[in-house]
DNA sequence: GTATTATTAGAGTATATACTCTAGGGAGTC
DNA sequence: GACTCCCTAGAGTATATACTCTAATAATAC
């Protein structure tokens, strides 16, 4: 693998597991156990990296959430937009953990992420028409659609906050995967009181999988879970 | 006013305005134009003013959150928490933007914003049953309640730095209240589906206060709004 | 007035961090 | 062998930042 990949690959790993903020590029190039000069021989600066990382990581939800026009949705494919965007969002869990400074500190991905989110949004909101469409959900007007979709989004994309802050008691619990992905469990809430009754029961059965455990049962969890909804 | 409380009102301000981060405790006393052995006479460490503040933060909003139970809610309650929870948010609005690094640097605060959040989400979840027992609301289950007001107070907490990341185009753009509280049309959208028919049509008024602005209109705004409902 | 305590100034320090600069190695080509 | 181009090492730098230390001054008690 060519040195400047592996600096992006070592970088988001370093990144997601001890946040951007505590990372430095010295702290990459010993990681990969090269020299600072070969780093910024491949990247001007530290933002160049951050970039480059988010340019992947739009590109794989960019691709998750490519919505099928020719063809009804099925619940099958809500479980995996759902599935898909917290992968994606455990893959590249730094990004959103510091954000706002990321977003201070480059102009270009501060206008990339916002055109990002009005996508994502945009989705979001397609979805929900679309689940209308099949039956699954009552339809709404584009005013509560476009709400709703900005709620579910907030939810989305806050869900690892929160539990990071309010969740975890110790410094160094390490978040999992299963623990992320409980946050569909909270996006399904949002869709509850829409639902059809056609659809309802096979829905809040789907949800139940991700209802939370109780916090005594976390500890004997595998550090990256594999519970859950997989199939596509 | 002592140098103390200087200290603290000032550190606030600077926090509040540049952010936490960007904001070092030279910069505080350069603002008050004392010396840096000054401020640290009064305080030991930067965490220590943090920790300060975060107290009176705290103790605002359980003030604002105190649930009467001797009488049952209205929607001029419910008006009211909300308007408030948004003020102190407001008031105190650095404290979300960096929260995972505040946490990570002082274990008393984490201890104690874990049970700020869960003294939160009872209030929030307690507001839900007044308001199904007045009659503004469906009740519903406690397993509902809970999720439900898991989803508002991710809506509240998260809301302005979805302004600043989603929203602002520029990096000078400053937050004003009145956005800020347009989170509040993003929580009644989370309860519309419950509402009770007696209920819907006010609701939906109030709610429709707080309804965003198009871009456009968002330059003539006043810096600190006071558009909105403010009577109690 | 004098002793004591509380407060303040301001120079200084240890450490961290993003980034630079120069020298050179290795591989391919003529 | 010499030239070129890509890549790498590693010492070094400028700046920032949280915090310390000493000495002096103001306030208070007796």
């Amino acid at each position: 693998m060519k040195t400047r990949d592996k600096i992006l690959l070592s970088s988001l790993e370093l990144f997601n597991e001890r946040g951007e903020r505590n990372v430095t590029t010295n702290h990459i190039a010993a990681h990969l156990a090269i020299s600072p000069g070969n780093l910024y021989y491949h990247f001007r600066n530290k933002s160049d990296i951050i970039y480059e990382i988010f340019l992947e990581y739009e590109k794989l939800v960019d691709y998750y959430l490519d919505i099928p026009e020719d063809r009804p949705l099925t619940l099958d494919d809500m479980m995996f937009y759902l599935e898909s965007v917290f992968d994606g969002l455990w893959s590249y869990r730094f990004f959103h953990r510091d954000l706002e400074h990321l977003l201070d500190g480059d102009r270009r991905l501060r206008q990339d992420y916002r055109e990002f989110t009005d996508r994502c949004l945009d989705a979001i909101s397609r979805i929900f028409e679309k689940m209308a469409d099949a039956g699954i959900i009552e339809p709404q007007s584009d005013e509560l659609r476009s709400a709703m979709s900005l709620n579910v989004w907030l939810v989305i994309t806050n869900w690892m906050a929160f539990l990071k802050t309010a969740h975890a008691c110790e410094e160094s619990v390490h978040l999992t995967l299963t623990e992320l992905k409980q946050g569909i469990y909270q996006v399904l809430t949002l869709e509850i009181p829409y639902l059809t009754p056609a659809y309802r029961e096979s829905v809040m059965a789907l949800r139940e999988k991700y209802r939370p455990q109780l916090p005594e049962a976390r500890e004997v969890e595998l550090r990256v879970g594999t519970v859950g909804w997989n199939a596509v």
